[in-house]
DNA sequence: TGACACGATGTTATACTATAACAATTGATC
DNA sequence: GATCAATTGTTATAGTATAACATCGTGTCA
């Protein structure tokens, strides 16, 4: 699985290659990834590809940013969030870093209960599955949360 | 769309048949369903088929229950998802009755932005769909979160 | 029956998550 | 450099959830 932690993959590089993307993307749309836009993203991506939760993030904002306090973070992440650099874990009331922000896609979580990892996926085939059964109950839909729980391949391995 | 608000269903009979469901239910594995727990359950079904938060709830049973505080409602539906009678909907930190608490079923939703309704499914695709790709990445899934949002048929029909 | 065990509920306090509303500042554009 | 819109600052509060410990009720069994 990729960005699972354990995997040993160069996490720093990781969250400089977000960042430049982030940049890249903002530019490209005329929106402004502010310093402290900038800075929350960072501190997502920093987390690992772990979800964290709003306050977490406050918290480590306040070294380099002592007036932030809740709208501060909030504001930057819905920013995020609109722009498809940051998703919304539902189920954990936490936000991780979009792996591939530039692609059309929807955001589907493998989320480890041991070590907390969220593997993003956008599989079509479950996009499918959830539009074809929607659409058979004439139901149309506009916004898909597919969180699933369990035990990566790493936590997995480690417990055996 | 089952169960979906302005199907002119009778939902006082709805109400019913789900509360000596649950009484079934309960007789036979030895548990509980004490008068706060069916309290409970009654109200999230009497909100008919739209989610009901954990502090409405609270509110609602001040009637009977003066004693009510919120752990009162949370360990009673802490009780009744256990027991598959309720189902918590991820992304909007509310509950609603589940449709058909005798089987074995995944929840699944579909949410209606405009009426509030969640109509709950158990489809097997579109867990068969899941199931795939989390092995395909040697994921051991355990716990789905499906949740989609949209307009339902009755309010796209009014809509239009 | 009375002592016990256990589950359920009561009670108080607090932690965690999120937004409203308005003021001040900054940056782009003319 | 005046103006407008977007961003950030600031204060207050709303909304969601749990910890920790006390008390009560019910069934069991000596």
């Amino acid at each position: 699985m990729k960005s699972m932690s354990g995997d040993g993959h160069d996490h720093g590089s990781c969250v400089a290659e977000a960042l430049q993307r982030a940049e890249a993307i903002c530019a490209a749309r005329g929106v402004r990834l502010t310093k402290l836009r900038r800075h929350v993203l960072e501190l997502v991506w920093e987390a690992g590809h772990s979800p964290i939760g709003a306050y977490d993030l406050l918290r480590r904002l306040d070294t380099e940013h002592a007036s932030a306090v809740p709208p501060t973070v909030y504001r930057a992440l819905d920013f995020l969030i609109e722009q498809g650099l940051v998703h919304r874990i539902e189920s954990l009331n936490a936000f991780v870093g979009c792996a591939s922000p530039q692609e059309e896609h929807v955001g589907q979580f493998l989320i480890c209960r041991n070590c907390g990892t969220a593997a993003e996926m956008s599989d079509a085939r479950i996009d499918r599955a959830i539009n074809k059964v929607a659409a058979e109950l004439g139901f149309v839909a506009d916004g898909r949360v597919v969180e699933v729980r369990g035990l990566c391949p790493s936590c997995r391995n480690t417990e055996a």
